[in-house]
Formats: structure tokens, sequence, C-alpha cells
DNA sequence: CCTCCCGCTTACGTCAACGTCAACAAAAGT
DNA sequence: ACTTTTGTTGACGTTGACGTAAGCGGGAGG
């Protein structure tokens, strides 16, 4: 492995992947297994260019909005399936319709159990502040007024999360 | 016991749960299993009241938003842990707090994948358009502009959905 | 040369969340 | 009185998504 080193031509190892993404040798290889992933191989070894992180990165964040294998399989077929016919590709339409009725659906769930945990978290403060005000986790009365409406969306560079 | 049935001392039978949420007995009883219910009893059978009702509605969200039954189990734990200790409720919040994050972090994904899908719906119905505008699906090219900014959130009942 | 460590493959184990099936009781319809 | 429906408790099967262990090859370092 003595050649080149520019750009966009970087590679990736199986274990660079796991680390970045927090992800064991054995899920990337299960991946592959299940046609989501095809790395070029070196021999043996396996060597992932950045379409395939991109890949890894959308299997990813597919299982974090509750996508099953087979169902981020579909998915990205329909993505790089350059053609199969006009009718394969209303079929996708179709489908990619559907996925994001779906998400937003979910979405409205996850509302929903914010809004829950976030009145559980109310009465829990003023249930301590009554009670053991020592034991509140620092200033948070005009903190919760704030966030309350101004929401905080920003990054977390995409690291792991559930399960 | 015969003595009252007033208004909201409504029961509920197991079955008549099921048809309301679109479950079977077997995961009701499951979840009776594994703690998260814990119906009265009428001689053998179950009666499930308002507050198991209830609960089984937070059971099922928390599904839908990815959470694991014992994660669930936790979260339901934490609601109706009458006290326990002002220790135990700075413990509860700190993990209802923990939720809250996770749950944002996770309607980002959703977002982020929506819009991919959006992306993709996009391409398709432009190269659609190209070759066989026969085979759109109907009204689209303002349609999709309103949707755009708009956005399409109202009701569904609150039925099943995933898997 | 020998030993690690990384990587590969194949195969079996596991855990969650039920489904399915058996065997039975009690209530309800005909 | 008989059958059907609805309920009960086990116990075992299933699916998805990996984990774990076994066995082997190859390169780097002591």
């Amino acid at each position: 492995m003595a050649h080149d080193l520019r750009r966009p031509e970087r590679t990736f190892t199986i274990r660079q992947l796991c680390v970045e993404f927090k992800v064991t040798p054995r899920a990337l290889r299960f991946y592959e297994d299940k046609g989501l992933l095809a790395p070029a191989r070196d021999g043996m070894n396996r060597v992932y260019g950045h379409r395939d992180r991109a890949r890894l990165q959308l299997i990813l964040r597919g299982k974090r909005v509750g996508f099953s294998l087979a169902e981020i399989r579909e998915i990205l077929d329909l993505y790089d399936e350059k053609d199969g016919g006009a009718a394969q590709m209303a079929k996708s339409l179709k489908k990619f319709k559907e996925r994001i009725v779906a998400l937003k659906a979910q979405r409205e769930d996850i509302d929903g159990a914010i809004k829950n945990l976030e009145d559980g978290v109310q009465r829990l403060q003023r249930q301590l502040a009554d009670i053991r005000p020592d034991l509140l986790p620092k200033a948070d009365a005009y903190d919760t007024m704030l966030r309350s409406r101004l929401d905080g969306a920003h990054e977390t560079g995409e690291p792991a999360r559930a399960k």
C-alpha cells in the first residue's frame, strides 16, 4: 500500500470506519453480507472508499430512525439503481413518499414524547424545589423558559446514541 | 363484585384494548410479564383501568420512538414512583433530561432522513418527467412546492406503523 | 524465528419481542 | 346441552441484528 495519498482518493480500513462510527468489524461485515455495503478488496482485505463511508452513514442513521436493515437496503438500492426502467422508478417514488409520511408521523410521536418528558421534568423540579432545593441541577428557572420557546438544535458530530 | 359502574370507572377487557390499539393479547400479557402493566384481576381475568390504558399508550409510543421495553419500563417506573426520597427524584430528573436530549437528537436524525428522501423524490420525479411523464402520480408540480414550506401535520387516529 | 495483532471466514450463540401451539376454564350464544 | 368465543397459563419457535469463538494467513517488531 505505497502509491498515493492524495485528496479525495482516501480509503479506509475496516477498523478506521469502526472507530469513526463506533461499530464493530462484525457489524460492517454483516452489513456487507446483507448487501448494504460492497467495499473493494485488496487481496483478502476490505477497502472502503468515500462512497462506502457515505452509505455507512446512511445505514446508521437509518437504524437510528427505526428502519430494518432490509428496509435500508431497499432504500440504498433505490438510490443507486441507475435505471431499471420507468416503472421501477415510479415504484421507487411511491416507496420514498411512503417512507416520508411514516417519518413525519414518527416525528410527531417524538415531539409528543418530548412534551411528556418535559412535563415530568417540570413536576419533579417543582417537587424537588419544595423539598430539597439544594439537589436541583443548577440554574434552571429562566433557562427552562428560554429553551421552551427557543429550542436547541445544533451539532453533535454524529456519534452513537441509543441501544 | 357488584357495587358501582359510574362514569370514569370504565374498565376494559384485554380484547378491547387489543382492538383499540391493534396489538395482540399476547403482547399485553408479555408487557405485564415484563412489569410494564399490572392490571387488576377479576378472578383469573385481567381488568384494565384507565390508568393501564394510559400506560399502554405510553408503551406503544415509546416503542414507536425506538425505546426498548426495558427502557420504557424504567420511564414508567420513574413516573409513578410516588416518592422514594429526594435523592431518587434527583436521579429521575437526570434520566428524564437525558431521554429528552436523546429524543431531540433522534428528531434531528429523522429530519435529516426526511430531507434525504425528499431529495430522492425530487430526482426521481425529474427523471420520470423527462422519460415517462404519464407515470407521474398526478399533480405534484406546485403541490410539492406548497408542502415544502407548509408541511403537513395533522391526525391519523394513532394507529399502528412501523416494523 | 517467534509472537502479536489485524483481518478473513464459517459457524454457532444470544437477546428482545413477540408468535404459535397446547390444554384448559368460564361465559355466552343457539 | 352443546359449541363457540374469550380468557387463562406455560412452553417452545421465530426473526433480526449482531456477538463470540475457532481456525487460518500475513505483516511488523523484538
